[in-house]
DNA sequence: GCCGTTTTCGGCCCGACTGTTTTCAGTCG
């Protein structure tokens, strides 16, 4: 799978050229085929072999040929020729707030900087600011941006931005508004979050920002007007308020919850039918048709209402109606829970109250195996006494409870418990605890095709915050799924979130079936699965590709058939 | 460089804000 590294040649031009001052629509296109390329289902390679790379969007005929080329010969003429003469170095000062390609540039040809050295040097004799268009505050601001950007790239987890949104939300509340929101990419459920975005209606701005700007955590104000406020809280996270007047929310909620390509592609639409969208609604020369609530700005287009998690420009609006996307609502159960039989804190029987209490039907236990030393993991004898007591808490607390295990997969691809006790349990999950320099494709896929397995669990490895994850060809191991007919998990731990959405896209494409599980060791975890539904919704996943979706019965026979 | 109920050329989203200017360019979301 070549589709990031074509990706990243074509942002790479697109920094290039934009530096060079070349045709803002040409820059406009690198871009957008990389960011096609990035969201990709399929797999360039075989678009390519298969003749296809013009039916990829925003990929013509001139991107098609630099393609060929490159997976031709490896090498791409019009990368060199955009590259020459600049350094990634250089490029990478683009990404510095307050740093545009125009200010770049003269800096480069004037002042020769073209490293973070070079610029923090000039900053501080001042040459910076003596060039013309430059001044004092513009180079504070330069500087500013450079030390957020040497502070290493800051975003949050969905699963870190979405409870302290909901608490600043109702802070903001209290100052006496109903419509409060969240914009940007956290309504869009991203995984991860650049800044916190929160939409309010009132037309008393100036005291709502005033109350917003006085949350119990803010270490620092950044701007506090009459329509947006800014602040940057104790966490180091940064939370960006905008108020509009009632009749303006629609409209603004539309527009501040993106995407970028996605409101674009809107706005276009809104051209061609003499139409035109801001913020503040849509126009019709000076006159307002809509505006107040997000449905209007669709219908008005002609549009059905899409999801926001669904708002990337990835074939959304072609599609003319939202396809049916699972809900949190639709959860039935949990796959993937631990106890204190193994690392869990939590009894059994606490487990199954509090599933009970979140009004899902049946839940799985399924603590780690015997090779998980650090975990506390359960030998063949203490997994047939869980088995037991898993039955006993069943008919006590009326709920189903699957009998399961997190067997963990060994380093030659067998499984951690032989044959004899797997077939014994009602669900098996693998795994892979281990971080070798080896790929490990063959081993997840010998686990795979074992009949007993019935899911992988968090196949890539990855922790969003701290590491990659290990080796591992993920879409093989996606094929090999839908073809064994093992359920692939998205495990919803907010640092987790893997499959992540653009994978799970993929194993909805090849046919494979989905499992969410919240990986909970206690029980504040198991709420977690919010988040994975946001994964599953921005991965299209509808209710007949996510298991958690089926019934106890409809699983069981699930379970029995797939072997 | 892409793309097509204004089609094979001539468009390509829109507004706010900032800081530098003295009417606007650059940057951002």
């Amino acid at each position: 799978m070549r589709n990031r590294e074509l990706a990243n040649i074509f942002i790479k031009i697109g920094d290039a050229l934009e530096f060079k001052g070349e045709m803002p629509f040409k820059i406009a296109a690198y871009r957008k085929a990389a960011r096609t390329l990035e969201d990709l289902t399929e797999d360039i390679e075989v678009l390519w072999k298969d003749g296809k790379l013009t039916s990829i969007p925003g990929v013509g005929k001139g991107i098609a040929k630099k393609i060929d080329e490159y997976l031709e010969t490896g090498e791409m003429k019009k990368y060199k020729e955009a590259m020459e003469g600049i350094s990634s170095d250089l490029l990478e000062l683009l990404n510095i707030q307050g740093m545009g390609p125009k200010t770049l540039r003269i800096a480069h040809d004037t002042l020769g900087v073209s490293s973070r050295k070079d610029l923090e040097k000039v900053i501080k004799d001042g040459s910076l600011a003596s060039l013309p268009g430059m001044g004092e505050k513009k180079v504070e601001n330069i500087k500013k941006g450079l030390e957020v950007f040497s502070a290493e790239e800051k975003r949050i987890s969905i699963g870190i931005a979405l409870p302290l949104a909901e608490e600043v939300i109702d802070w903001i509340k209290q100052a006496g508004v109903e419509r409060v929101a969240p914009a940007g990419s956290l309504r869009r459920m991203r995984e991860t979050i650049g800044d916190i975005d929160i939409l309010c209606a009132s037309n008393r701005g100036g005291e709502i920002i005033d109350h917003f700007t006085n949350f119990a955590r803010v270490e620092r104000i950044l701007a506090k007007g009459e329509t947006k406020g800014s602040i940057i809280i104790k966490e180091g996270y940064q939370i960006d308020l905008r108020v509009v007047p009632e009749e303006c929310f629609g409209a603004a909620l539309q527009y501040f919850t993106g995407s970028k390509p996605h409101n674009i592609k809107l706005r276009s639409i809104a051209r061609q039918k003499g139409l035109k969208i801001s913020e503040y609604g849509i126009f019709k020369g000076n006159n307002k048709i809509a505006g107040r609530e997000e449905e209007e700005i669709y219908s008005t287009l002609g549009l059905a209402w899409i999801p926001p998690e669904l708002r990337e420009d990835r074939g959304e609006i072609e599609l003319g109606k939202a396809p049916e996307l699972v809900d949190y609502d639709d959860i039935r159960g949990d796959f993937h829970i631990h106890s204190n039989y193994s690392d869990g804190v939590n009894s059994i029987k606490e487990i199954a109250e509090f599933a009970k209490g979140l009004g899902y039907e049946y839940i799985a236990i399924t603590d780690h195996s015997k090779s998980a030393k650090y975990a506390n993991g359960l030998d063949e004898k203490r997994l047939r006494k869980e088995m037991r007591e898993i039955e006993r808490v069943q008919e006590e607390v009326g709920i189903r409870i699957f009998r399961g295990t997190e067997v963990d997969i060994l380093r030659d691809g067998s499984l951690d418990f032989d044959d004899n006790i797997l077939q014994d349990l009602d669900i098996v999950i693998a795994a892979v605890h281990m971080f070798p320099k080896q790929d490990l494709t063959d081993v997840i896929l010998k686990a795979c095709s074992n009949p007993h397995v019935d899911a992988i669990a968090h196949p890539t490895g990855r922790l969003i915050s701290r590491r990659q994850g290990y080796k591992v060809n993920i879409n093989e191991v996606i094929e090999c799924a839908a073809s064994t007919n093992t359920a692939l998990e998205i495990n919803c731990y907010y640092d987790r979130l893997d499959l992540s959405d653009v994978n799970a896209r993929r194993a909805k494409q090849s046919g494979a079936k989905i499992i969410l599980s919240s990986d909970a060791h206690n029980l504040g975890m198991m709420k977690g699965m919010r988040f994975g539904v946001g994964v599953a919704r921005r991965a299209w996943l509808s209710r007949s590709d996510v298991l958690n979706t089926f019934s106890a019965a409809q699983l069981e026979s699930w379970l029995k058939e797939r072997v």
